[in-house]
Order: structure tokens, then sequence, then C-alpha cells
DNA sequence: TCTGGGGTCCTGTTTCGC
DNA sequence: TCTGGCGAAACAGGACCC
């Protein structure tokens, strides 16, 4: 382990629900919870004012609508973060080209690589200015972890949060992580976190304590030894910059459960194509299909299939997918159903039964985009769906506004933008011709003179 | 209370080819 | 020809992360 705390934690605070509270006025200083709205869907952020109610992520969204029926509920929107998220990016790279991004809003820094830092004054400099560019570029606040040790840096940016920095000094670290819960450490869930405990492990310490091989025992051969030099402080995993993709897949979960097995078949068929279209967007391809199928009962079965080479054909995925339901028994109904590839391969190589699969029919999917099954939805869709709630408008006289909500041929908007007073809110019926869909607006006004990828000069 | 979607990694077992 | 052993790959499941 080095002797500098120079590896740089950054986590963007309470990023979706922050993104959506600095695009829209009306919803700073209130509980905003950002996640699927139908009937199955969980919180993926909540803001801190939703917090006080006991609003986390993963809740269902049920249960967090009854602890704050009257906060602000929103779909994510991840064009939207995906941009504020290369934005901030942008500005870690100016410090190193070694940067591992973990999500959109969580990234590794190596600063020593990069020669921003080499010892703790340095680092700390480093930290203080991310924080202060980052504020400026995106509007928004991040947290930041530095020690000598992603794990380290990543337990300086918990205790960090919201809007802060923390350095833990090297030395310091094993007094810090004694007495901590083993939860703390990363790869220690609810699973292994119950394991330990019937064990009698509470603490890092006492994980320590028990000892290397008494973890193996516990745990298997990898998590053991890894949860062992974890307790010890011990970390020397390197930051990597570019990783390769493993496996591209696509899933659905049904607002409620599908009997109909005809109906189970379509829906495979459907989320093999939508597979294949981000195989293809990549430009990759797979040798391994796999089905992934959640029962009435939440009990998750996988099924998969290994080609005689890399294919990215539709029809070949289709088949294969259709093929693996057969050996899966779906009576009392599935909730959720999947369609994954894995054993990619960097080039598109057809292998021969894909060619002969491709050219006996099977209009092709993608190009276009959507091919017949959603064009007819669209046909289908009523008028207020293309209103969704939280997405951005322009109405031809009021300007800039978003969608607070739709229903019965009326959607009302809130007219504000990210550097406005918070708006007030008219109504209009869904089909109003002066009234059309916008892209959100940057946070921060564009400065003229600016760079273009947003790095201060 | 009733559990998303996209991934990664690990483990135990079975299958396959030599 | 049959059998055993072995390692690699395939397969299924599960934990974990954001």
């Amino acid at each position: 382990m080095r002797n500098a705390p120079t590896i740089l934690h950054l986590d963007m605070d309470a990023f979706f629900a922050s993104a959506e509270q600095a695009s829209k006025p009306s919803l700073r200083g209130k509980a905003v919870i950002v996640g699927g709205l139908g009937p199955r869907g969980v919180v993926a952020t909540a803001s801190y004012e939703a917090r006080v109610f006991g609003v986390h992520s993963a809740m269902p969204m049920a249960q967090a609508r009854r602890l704050a029926p009257n906060a602000a509920y929103l779909v994510p929107r991840f064009g939207f973060y995906r941009s504020i998220s290369e934005q901030a990016m942008a500005l870690l790279r100016a410090l190193s080209p070694l940067v591992e991004p973990l999500s959109l809003d969580e990234a590794f820094v190596d600063l020593e690589a990069g020669g921003a830092a080499w010892d703790e004054a340095s680092a700390r400099l480093a930290g203080v200015k991310l924080r202060a560019d980052i504020r400026a570029v995106t509007g928004l606040t991040g947290s930041v972890g530095l020690a000598a040790s992603k794990m380290l840096a990543k337990i300086a940016s918990e205790q960090a949060k919201p809007d802060g920095l923390v350095v833990i000094e090297p030395g310091t670290e094993r007094a810090l992580l004694g007495p901590m819960s083993v939860r703390t450490l990363p790869g220690v869930g609810p699973a292994t976190g119950d394991h330990l405990r019937r064990a009698g492990i509470h603490t890092v310490d006492e994980l320590a304590e028990a000892g290397e091989d008494e973890l193996v025992r516990l745990l298997g051969k990898a998590h053991g030894h890894a949860l062992y030099a974890m307790a010890l402080a011990r970390d020397e995993r390197p930051v990597v910059a570019e990783r390769e993709t493993k496996s591209v897949s696509v899933e659905d979960t049904y607002d409620v459960d599908i009997h109909d097995r005809v109906r189970v078949g379509l829906e495979v068929q459907r989320l093999a194509d939508r597979c294949v279209r981000r195989l293809r967007g990549a430009g990759l391809s797979g040798r391994t299909i796999v089905l992934k199928v959640r029962r009435y009962d939440f009990s998750t079965l996988t099924r998969s299939e290994t080609l005689r080479g890399p294919t990215d054909d539709p029809a070949v995925v289709r088949e294969a997918a259709g093929r693996l339901l057969e050996s899966v028994d779906t009576t009392g109904g599935v909730r959720l159903l999947g369609v994954g590839v894995s054993g990619l391969a960097d080039y598109t190589q057809e292998d021969l039964f894909a060619q002969a699969a491709g050219e006996r029919g099977a209009e092709d999917v993608g190009e276009e985009g959507e091919s017949e099954g959603a064009s007819r939805e669209v046909e289908e869709r009523s008028l207020e769906r293309r209103w969704v709630a939280g997405h951005d408008v322009r109405h031809a006289e009021f300007g800039h506004g978003w969608v607070q909500g739709s229903g019965l041929g009326r959607v009302t908007v809130r007219f504000e933008t990210p550097d406005s007073e918070p708006g007030r809110v008219r109504t209009f019926q869904v089909d109003d011709p002066s009234l059309s869909v916008a892209e959100p607006l940057p946070l921060v006004p564009r400065r003229p003179g600016a760079s273009m990828d947003g790095v201060p000069a």
C-alpha cells in the first residue's frame, strides 16, 4: 500500500434527486424521490429531505409513498444524468489518466499516477479544487474521500457525505476501521453480514481476530482471503481505467404476473430483440445466451446455452432463448423475464448457423430502431403518454417547463428553468399544438468562451 | 413491506475431450 | 476396447454493487 492518501473517490450526493432539484427550482428543499413509478417500482435515489422520512434507495416505492406521501415522485432520466456525469468525469480525467468510473455518479482516481498529488497536502488541495470545479461546472455537489487504497477512499467519501471531503491519513486506518460494522466493508452484504453475525463477528476488529483460516472456512476461499485482507486495511487493488464489458442483458418486471404461456414466449422474443439491439449498438457479439425467469414467488432461475461461435443475429438469439424457455416451468406465473448474452467477442463474426438462420427470413432488428411491434405500440399509446411526468417541454408562448402530471385529456406543466425562480403551473389539452417535448437545459448556464467539455480554463 | 435493472464475481457440479 | 483420471468449459445459482 502506498504511504500517501493519493487515491480519490468521488461520490455525487443523492445524484439523481439532486439533478432533478437543480433542474426544477420548485423542488429545491423538498423531498424528491426518483425511481420506478409502477406498482413494483423501487427507489433509485431519495433526496436528503426525503431520507428524513426514512426513505432510502432500493426501498419498494409503495413503502416510500406511505412514508413520504407528499414527496415529488419522478422517473429517472438517464440521458440527462449521463450528460452531467460526463462533465464530472471530464474533470476527473483532467487530474489523471487513471480514472475508474463505477457508475454514473462514482469514480476512483489515482492522483499519483497523474502527477496531480504526491502527498497529503497536495492530495487535499486537489480534492478541494475538484469539489469546487464540480460545483461550478455541473451545479451539483459531490463528496470526496482520499486515502491510500480504494477501499479506504470509498469509506472516506461515505463519511464525507453530503458535500464534504475526508482524508484518511496513512497509519490511522486500522484504528478507524476496527470498531466499524463488518457491513462497512465492500463485499459484505446482507447474506455475508448475517453469516458473520451468527458466528459472533460484528466489527472489523472481530473479523481480524477471527483469523484468515476461520474466515476461509466460513465464507470460502476467495471471499475469506479478500475479507481478511480488508479487515487489516490491506487493499492493493489498482485503479483500472478501461474495463471491458463481459455481458449484455435486458430484463423486464411486469406490473402483473404473466400466466399465459404464449404471452411469455412473445415477451422473450421481444427481450431477445432488445438485447441484440444493445449488443449491436456496442459493436459486440457473443456465444452464450442466457434466459432469466423470476416466478410469482420471487424464485429466480437461469438457463443458458452456448453456441459454436459468437453471434449478433436476432433470429439466432430469439431461437436460443425460445429453446431455453421450453425447459422452464412457468405455471403459477412469472413476474420478470430477461435475456442476456455473454462470452463476448469484440469483433462481429457470424457463425455458419447464424448466417443460415438469418437468410431464412427473420426480418432484421435495429437499423431504423423500432420495428412493427413498437410502432403499433406507439399508435395504441394515448397522447397522454407523450407527456411523461418530470420530462421537459416547451410552450410557444410560455417557454420552457416540465410536465407535472397528465390525465383526463389534460397535461399540467410547471414553467421554470434551472436559473429561474420557482415557476407557476398551467394546464393544457394533451393535443395542444403549441406544446412540444424539449431537451433538458444545462444546469449551469454556458459562459461564452468556456471550453467545450466544460472544464474551466 | 414486498422487493428494478444492469452488471461483476465466485462456487459447486456436470459434461466433455483427451 | 474399456476405463480412469484430469483439466477445461459449461451450467446453475447466489451474493453483491450502484
